[in-house]
DNA sequence: TTGAAAGCGCTACCAT
DNA sequence: ATGGTAGCGCTTTCAA
């Protein structure tokens, strides 16, 4: 492949010109000029962005670690944030980790190696290792989905506590007295444990009592149609039923209709994320709305505010959420 | 951001010798080994891979350029490619034209520019400038979803023109006698157009005439429903919808609904892709599966076999699809 | 077992 | 207006 060097010896001038007229920089005579481009068309000289990048120690590069691609909060953020990034002409260098936590790491470790600019980290979890190698990354981490504020981890999250609490209300205000939760891993902070709690406290600010359980699976259809199965068996008196994910409260309705219930009538189920499936789906599911490519998006931005050097001004944005009345509660 | 000369400072030996450690090279004794490896811990030293790239004249890289990453066809495929490129030790720069066919060529540009080993390009269209570019391209290109192999393009395709001859022939041994289409813009070769033919051909062969319309949208339930609450008003006597996708599909059936008429009895309707949405939909949508992950793994190896040196043994790889029975047909 | 030096392809400073 | 040269951080002979 055609250097810079093979250009200004075909064209019977110096490197520091063809580079000048590649950069179309000030200072060069036409007539050059186009004796040099004739040498670029003839070889088909293209930049070397790799040496240029090492030159110059900029990459243009953003690493973005997703736990997998093919779910609607990422491949949404992942348009919303690319459409920042192309932009402000930087790439994406994306990893999908297939969910497993050690490729987290692994992945930061790569991508400073690579030298990116930033990373932003769509996570599931956040524990002491992970941590650990965010605060030692030299490139800086926004963290999308989980917060990691507490640990001056600038973060985009969603009002994971306050949905659950509006979900609560809601589910009393349209007279459930017996409400049960499902969500996903106990180390998911965000999709479980805060809309588990934000439940609670809505039931507990009302004075009606706790949650009748607080089941757990995983974030699909399926897991949510077995669990519910289960403990529709289990609690004869339910008749409000929170999911963390609408995937997983479709599963639920579906298991619901089985029993030869109505779900919306005699269980009103909530699900979070206004995944397009809930849309369609029979009954449609009531949910909330999540901005995800929003999400995407303001972790750019603030990956890019970061990057321009501004000391950060915030530790963390919370993204706010609509209700959306649909069928089911 | 320390590098090798840091380190070789610290440590007191030469650049070579760290070098080797880091690669861990066979023939340096131990005790350097030592006094290296805590140098290089002291100064948190990283590999820097530009620089190692620019050396060894190999990045890695492999590019990925998509319309869109939210649809289901390219978020599972780049899950399913990423998978193998992650096995083979290969980063993938993803970019996303947000449809604009002006930037499937950029991209291509500045992904030669990166040095990326090999792009993989999801199209909706193919046109002369196009074909130039891929053509021109030093990384190798694999086309996914339109054939490019009649100009020596490899090429991963669904086998789109036999979708829509078992389209037909499910319509017709559905009883249906007054079949339409609905497609997306015309420059699809493989959404629209084949899918198109292979309905005309089946009612060919089976001496049924003419498809009733050929009609012509986008990608979106909303574009669905509103082309086939038009043609339903044109074509009173339609009892057979094709559609381009299942999304389109979706919305089609809510026209029929909103009519009176219901869709799998009055009117059949098939669509295309297997989206999850159509599994969920009701009535649930009869389709035709494509295994989306399937085809990104496939343009993956195609490409690792394209950058092994193998002489190509295919020009394209046609993806083959099920039937999937629900209650529109 | 270790080091010196050249060179990957580029930019930028300093001369001319 | 143009050229020479050093150097970004690494690997890889070749010598010692």
């Amino acid at each position: 492949m055609a250097s810079l060097h093979d250009v200004a010896k075909l064209a019977g001038v110096s490197k520091s010109t063809v580079s000048r007229v590649v950069n179309n920089e000030y200072g060069v005579k036409q007539a050059t000029k186009d004796k040099v481009q004739k040498a670029i068309d003839e070889l088909g000289y293209q930049t070397n962005l790799v040496a240029k990048e090492l030159k110059s120690q900029k990459t243009n590069l953003i690493g973005v670690i997703v736990p997998r691609v093919a779910s609607s909060a990422t491949s949404q953020g992942v348009d919303g944030l690319s459409r920042v990034f192309d932009n402000a002409g930087k790439q994406v260098l994306l990893a999908s980790t297939q969910q497993s936590f050690q490729k987290e790491i692994e992945f930061i470790r790569l991508f400073n190696q690579k030298r990116v600019e930033g990373i932003i980290l769509y996570a599931t979890h956040l524990d002491e290792e992970l941590v650990e190698v965010i605060l030692q990354s030299a490139a800086p981490v926004v963290l999308v989905g989980q917060d990691g504020s507490l640990f001056n981890i600038p973060s985009i999250v969603h009002d994971d506590f306050r949905v659950g609490f509006e979900a609560g209300n809601r589910l009393l205000s349209n007279g459930c007295r017996n409400i049960g939760f499902i969500g996903v891993a106990s180390s998911d902070i965000a999709v479980d444990k805060l809309r588990y709690q934000g439940l609670e406290q809505a039931l507990q600010f009302k004075r009606k009592g706790e949650p009748l359980f607080h089941s757990r699976g995983e974030f699909t259809i399926e897991s949510g149609y077995l669990q519910a199965k289960q403990l529709l068996a289990e609690h004869a008196n339910l008749d409000g039923l929170f999911c963390a994910t609408d995937r997983i409260a479709i599963g639920a309705v579906k298991a619901i209709q089985e029993l030869g219930l109505t779900a919306g009538l005699d269980i009103k189920v909530l699900g979070v994320g206004n995944d397009e499936l809930g849309s369609v789906s029979s009954p449609s599911i009531s949910t909330f709305n999540y901005p995800f490519d929003k999400a995407g998006e303001s972790a750019a931005k603030l990956l890019m505010d970061l990057l321009s050097g501004e000391p950060a001004s915030m530790s963390k944005i919370v993204l706010t959420f609509q209700t959306i009345d649909r069928e089911t509660c």
